[in-house]
RNA sequence: GUCCCAGUAGCUCAGUGGAUAGAGCGGCUGCCUUCUAAGCAGAUGGUCGCGGGUUCGAAUCCCGCCUGGGGCACCA
């Protein structure tokens, strides 16, 4: 449990007490009882619960305070409690308490900042998720750093977290990826070829081809026409994916399970899916097609789930995703991460979750806005058709991985955003992100110094440390389980970023007034607990964001 | 046409029912013989797109409108 839950647990607890001993109406007690309050002046918590409860005890806001407050212990953690108009209730931490907490810290070690909120729960986040007919682009890094933060705190939050890519390994467009490459590769021998009307016609595609011209000869010339196509399109098929997957490693992104669509085929939980449906009385025939019945349950249209040619859909393959998902692999919850131009799937795969007997709200799809780019104040059209793409190598390659995750990372995933290449590239010299990894250089540097000079501070008394810059270093430190929590509760990693940087200004501030190695050992002692504590936090900021805690800079 | 997202400081964005709306960057003023100045301190900067409504209280919720983007295929 975290601080602030601890806090509402006392005003609930007040309130029961309160309310037994009629001093207080008995009535239905609201949620949200306890909140950070934006002004510092305003203590370390707030309560608006007199307000909320005015209406109906029947009373003034003021008297309720008045009443409850009373009734709040000042112990353990809270060591004031004040009531405020027009009927709050503020909350100031103990010093002491606060300072005992850094030796908290120091014990949890690498685990500080892990919460219990998803013990015992299997969940999974899909994303990325791209066919492998071309390099990633901008926007698919996007999801890719959205994806791994977010996987990251909820394995922090106690879940048992899969990682997955889910790999379209098959269909049009790999069809049309095939004869792509064996055009290109064509005219890398010489010969005449057209790439077809709706093929891949980038220059990463002219590439392949010239490479499987040098490395293969005209082998595949010599087979069956169809034959050739597919033997080097597979070959072509797994070079784009070791691309893809050197790319989102230069972005530290990692996944735990590559899910082939073909095994939904192969391994029958098409077959199973679909009789699952039929049983159900959500298919019909109509023009030759096999539609899923969606409009029954509440969506716009129906849906084709087998073509007139007998082909199955991107969707069919989709509802029989997840029917693996949850029934086969007993995920309790599932988080998909898309982009913009997948938002017209969501009503209807949470429609057919329904339609297999899933409890639809287990199914949580984010949506990563559109990132549009801009170069030299000029607004840059992707289209990996075209080729007309500025690729993620080429933007880790300029940007850097570590500014480029941030940059992604600290805007909510459904703000759409524009990204200036030259605006990040001129950031990346002076940037957020040097401060947050600046702070960690510091703290390191601090210890090492200490260890230079021989300082054990094993034995350091923390309650010797009372500045007020010590005691805002530790107040934002101990913020971190409820970062953790709020973006599980949310789904919105968004925040953790935003945190980081709150609490290096903390740490900066401190590091210029408190000098932490001096002639005073007990002093140096206490402090050399704060600074390694506080650099067990950013540590464990940074390693939850997926970018790198220097040592120096 | 219809559905979804966004509109907050010069710029990029947080804040989504509470008290005087915040941060980073840019611009302005100070601060390096001391563990890293990639830093600190301070000042300046806002009709929270517009208009109604609900509420003790609205940037936040509801309705309408304006602007920008996206979704509405037997494509993926």
């Amino acid at each position: 449990m975290h601080l602030r839950d601890l806090v509402a647990a006392r005003v609930v607890e007040a309130l029961t007490r309160a309310q037994a001993d009629q001093s207080l109406p008995t009535v239905p007690v609201p949620a949200g009882l306890v909140e950070r309050p934006q002004n510092t002046d305003h203590g370390d918590f707030a309560s608006s619960a007199p307000l909320k409860l005015a209406r109906t005890m029947r009373m003034s806001p003021m008297a309720i305070a008045e009443k409850l407050a009373e009734f709040i212990d000042t112990d353990g953690e809270i060591s004031a409690v004040d009531v405020a108009a027009p009927g709050f209730i503020n909350f100031t931490l103990a010093p002491e308490w606060l300072q005992e907490q850094v030796d908290q810290v120091l014990s949890a070690g690498n685990a500080f900042g892990s919460t219990e909120a998803g013990k015992g729960q299997k969940i999974q986040v899909e994303y990325v998720s791209v066919n492998p007919t071309g390099p990633l682009h901008i926007g698919h890094a996007r999801g890719a750093v959205l994806g791994s933060v977010l996987s990251s705190v909820l394995a922090a939050a106690g879940y048992e977290v899969s990682r997955e890519y889910y790999l379209n390994d098959a269909g049009n467009q790999i069809d049309l990826f095939h004869q792509s490459l064996f055009a290109t590769y064509l005219q890398a021998l010489g010969k005449d070829a057209e790439v077809p009307d709706n093929g891949y016609r980038g220059q990463y595609m002219v590439d392949l081809g010239k490479e499987m011209a040098e490395a293969h000869g005209s082998k595949f010339l010599d087979m069956l026409s169809d034959e050739g196509v597919v033997a080097l399109g597979k070959i072509g098929v797994e070079h784009m994916i070791e691309g893809i997957k050197n790319d989102l490693a230069t972005l530290n992104v990692e996944f735990d399970v590559w899910f082939s669509e073909t095994s939904l085929y192969t391994d029958k939980y098409y077959d199973t899916t679909m009789k699952m449906l039929a049983d159900g009385g959500h298919l019909t025939q109509r023009e030759g097609a096999t539609w899923f019945v969606s409009t029954e349950l509440g969506e716009d249209k129906d849906n084709v789930l087998i073509k007139s040619t007998g082909v199955p859909t991107y969707f069919a393959s989709d509802a029989a995703y997840h029917y693996n998902k949850f029934t086969v692999r007993g995920f309790d919850k599932v988080t998909n991460i898309w982009g913009a131009d997948h938002m017209g799937h969501i009503g209807r795969v949470k429609a057919v979750v329904g339609a297999l007997g899933i409890d639809r709200d287990k199914l949580n799809i984010i949506i990563g806005q559109m990132v549009a780019l801009k170069r030299g104040g000029e607004t840059v059209k992707v289209s990996k058709r075209t080729g007309d793409i500025i690729t993620l190598k080429e933007l880790l390659e300029e940007v850097g991985p570590d500014a480029c995750r941030y940059f992604f990372l600290a805007r909510s995933a459904d703000a759409q955003m524009d990204f200036d290449m030259d605006l990040a590239i001129k950031e990346s010299q002076d940037n957020p992100v040097y401060y947050l990894q600046y702070a960690h250089a510091r703290l390191a540097g601090i210890l090492r110094n200490a260890k230079e000079n021989d300082k054990d501070f094993a034995q350091g008394d923390v309650h010797l440390l009372s500045t007020p810059e010590e005691l805002t270093l530790i107040r934002h430190l101990l913020m971190l389980p409820e970062i953790v929590d709020s973006i599980v509760d949310t789904m919105e990693p968004h925040h953790l970023p935003h945190y980081t940087l709150e609490l290096a200004t903390a740490f900066h501030s401190f590091y210029d007034r408190c000098r932490v190695i001096t002639d005073d050992e007990a002093l140096t002692s206490a402090r050399l607990k704060l600074v390694e504590a506080s650099r067990i936090g950013f540590s464990r900021c940074l390693s939850l964001m997926g970018m790198n805690a220097p040592e120096k800079m």
